[in-house]
DNA sequence: CCTACTTTGTGCGTACGTTCACAAAAGCCT
DNA sequence: AGGCTTTTGTGAACGTACGCACAAAGTAGG
């Protein structure tokens, strides 16, 4: 059924899979380097491997945004690179509000990579009187109680919390009631959030765990011991250690 | 689980799911959080609803680890935070080092959370003179020179790159030439790494382009049109036409 | 026009992950 | 002790994701 365009046999027109919307923007950085570099067409073996995936997998996730291919050719990378930012949302503008203005806020306030794909650093809020009014990457820091506020006029759609965990759940359903639907949080809690808003989560002390579980699989055989709680001791009951590989 | 003899689905000694092991630090600092209010036991609906997750999903999760519940009662908080701990090899000591001391890294070597769960900042590290000497969090940045030393001389066992993108790779193969197994990378680049070596990746530009596509499908309803580039027509044909993306 | 070659788009088998639902185990109460 | 309640641990159904492999669709050349 080769149809000329038209009705996506897709997913009931937009039903992109989670996974290749999260691989997206990778394609989209591929393209952005290959682009600058003025290089016309790729296959999709090429960006597969600038990507770091597996090119059917490729392959597949771009054909759910419509058939940009030629065969025999491979894709126009100014096309592509415009298909998937319009896939994305980012032909448009998103004005982003940072909460928090710690070590991680500041850092995010001057990191440029936020700005380079149509997100903008609308506003920079913090609960600390002694840090609201300093300026930060040429924008001043205004204080929480402005929120809704900013918001409100700067049609802020996604916020970044980075205050301390404590914080966190409160600063979310502030912005919530102020009528944000997206988040990224850094704190680390779990936030809960009305049904419809969007948390994203970023945790470095998640990633560096993850990390260390493989490694100790790699060079440490065993997990070690260290000072064993006792186990909910039942009357007569002896705490063992799981099957562990025998060494 | 009767029977004590059937070939474990997650055989293999130590099977554990990936999918398993990121929740596993999710339910760690849940049970944390517990244990210092005191709490005894929790049960798997509890400490599933703290987590974030589905129940059974949790039940699960922890059946990996062995059977350290109580039917009827449920997990002894303490006794689930230690295997919990060991099994992510939480029980040793990783010395961490820190290499691009940007506004990035310079937050992270001042970021409490890393400390929190057996992770040492062990050194700082950067290109630039003008940064090496410096002194951060207590700890003196030293020079990229000092790299392999620096691991071999402090077990160094996990890398974390905040460097720009354009230097991650070749920070990459130092760590990797110097004997480290373990990156976090926070650079914007696919790194390519030998066999053996893991590498994870944060990254916010990435977070921030998948919330707004859920953001797009929410509020806008189609991805919003812009300047069109036009399809490729021929081979030879460029197309260079509106840049759609910023640099 | 016809043949040879390249590369996309996708059907299909497999593996992995999630959730339901329930038997088995443990505590508690009478 | 026996029955009732609670809660775990897991079998099984379901759904999603991955990657191979190949037909279809296009280019290139004679």
């Amino acid at each position: 059924m080769a149809t000329g365009r038209t009705e996506r046999p897709a997913q009931r027109g937009r039903g992109i899979p989670e996974a290749t919307v999260a691989r997206l923007p990778l394609y989209l950085r591929a393209l952005s380097a290959l682009s600058e570099r003025g290089v016309p067409t790729v296959s999709s073996e090429e960006l597969a491997a600038a990507a770091g995936v597996n090119s059917a997998k490729l392959r597949k996730d771009l054909s759910y945004l419509g058939s940009y291919g030629t065969r025999g050719v491979g894709y126009d990378v100014e096309y592509l690179v415009y298909q998937i930012s319009r896939e994305l949302g980012l032909t448009q503008d998103w004005p982003v509000a940072i909460i928090g203005i710690g070590n991680l806020g500041h850092a995010l306030a001057n990191y440029g990579g936020f700005a380079s794909r149509g997100f903008r650093v609308a506003a920079l809020l913090d609960a600390d009187r002694a840090v609201t009014g300093q300026r930060i990457a040429g924008m001043a820091v205004r204080h929480m109680d402005d929120l809704e506020q900013i918001v409100r006029e700067d049609h802020v759609s996604i916020g970044v919390i980075t205050t301390p965990a404590p914080a966190a759940q409160e600063v979310a359903d502030r912005l919530v009631a102020a009528g944000i639907t997206s988040i990224l949080n850094f704190a680390p809690t779990v936030l809960s959030v009305p049904e419809g808003v969007d948390v994203r989560k970023v945790d470095l002390s998640i990633e560096l765990q993850i990390l260390a579980f493989h490694e100790q699989r790699k060079s440490g055989l065993d997990p070690v011991a260290g000072p064993v709680p006792a186990r909910p001791s039942k009357p007569g009951e002896r705490g063992d250690l799981p099957e562990v590989m025998p060494a």
